[in-house]
DNA sequence: TGAATAACCAAGCAAGCGCTAGTGTGAATG
DNA sequence: CATTCACACTAGCGCTTGCTTGGTTATTCA
């Protein structure tokens, strides 16, 4: 539950635990499977982690802080313009979700696994995060590069790009940063 | 399995199950969850469905046939005009995902937990579902109300209108309808 | 009235689950 | 040299899981 308590062995274990948990999913993933591709015995996990739960906190936290420091770094760094600020958001998302594509992912998809006590540790990450996002999108609205309720529009445009995880082929001919400017072109104003 | 297969008591077992799967997700709704639910013991429900996999099956079944047919009546019974198309597939996804609010829910969000041979039984239903939108947003495109990659449009937009089942409050101000209209006019160009 | 059928129950099995207890290492620390 | 510590192992406990079996009740229809 700790930040501190990051060992890199932890580390190392909990990035594999996502990879998993991507896979299989989360209630599908036994502590001797997790065990087995660490290279380890189930019983020696609980060295590392005092319950699966801490497992999944743990990854779901990486993958959180993972896409917030991305995306500030992002909009740092691009031109202070709406619409760069805007695509600039979007391709960090997709790059937190597929270049990496492990913690992140577990963070949106198995957050309703969270027990509440972890739930609540680690909701104001995401609020932040999504705080990020409503900043940008208001300065988009403000510019009159797109229309429509702040609230929505975020919910939408995250909807969008969270779905990607289903049908997105990182083997094919699309980069994440086509989809994102895909989608950016496709909800702007002309 | 069998289309055919559908007493009236299996078919109100298939809308209790789509409910706990939609609330706990299938892998932790166990049998006797389900058998609890629906007034037998766990050992009765196999008289219904060969297995666990079964029920998914036809949860899921009904879910997207559902979708399918209230999708087509909605274009049939609206303007033909590609704006008014657009608004009424938007409106009936949401619709069948909120005002039932349980098996086109598991549909999309447990599709991954079919075997093989249930995902191939049923992917017709789900590849006409998507025909459906993919003719809809064609139009549009032809008649330049929206712009972009055709199926790339519709991805994100079903990512956007699947993920307000993370997000939508039933309970509160917006209808499903305003979601629906907010969005085409969130992607519309002017 | 009696046979057929659908729906259900009580009991429990085999397998798998998360997790614990107790022990053995080799490397770092006093 | 003794102690500590991080890390791993073996073995298995207590419980839950999906599912089966063999038999009972309710309903339908000839």
């Amino acid at each position: 539950m700790n930040v501190m308590n990051e060992s890199p062995r932890r580390k190392e274990l909990t990035r594999l635990a996502a990879q998993l948990f991507v896979q299989e999913g989360f209630d599908r993933t036994t502590v001797r499977m997790l065990a087995q591709e660490m290279g380890i015995k189930s019983g020696s996990l609980f060295h590392h982690f005092k319950d699966k739960q801490e497992i999944l906190a743990a990854v779901i936290e990486e993958g959180t802080h993972n896409a917030l420091v991305i995306a500030r770094r992002s909009i740092e760094q691009c031109p202070a313009e709406p619409e760069a600020r805007l695509r600039a958001m979007a391709r960090a998302h997709l790059e937190t979700l597929f270049a990496d594509r492990n913690a992140h992912v577990v963070a949106l998809f198995e957050w309703r696994r969270l027990d509440p006590a972890a739930s609540a540790h680690l909701s104001h990450l995401r609020d932040a995060y999504e705080a990020l996002w409503v900043e940008v999108i208001d300065g988009a609205l403000q510019a009159g590069l797109i229309h429509g309720d702040r609230f929505l529009v975020s919910r939408f445009i995250l909807g969008a790009l969270n779905w990607t995880v289903r049908w997105y082929d990182p083997n094919g001919s699309r980069t994440p940063d086509d989809l994102a400017d895909e989608l950016v072109g496709m909800i702007m104003a002309r």
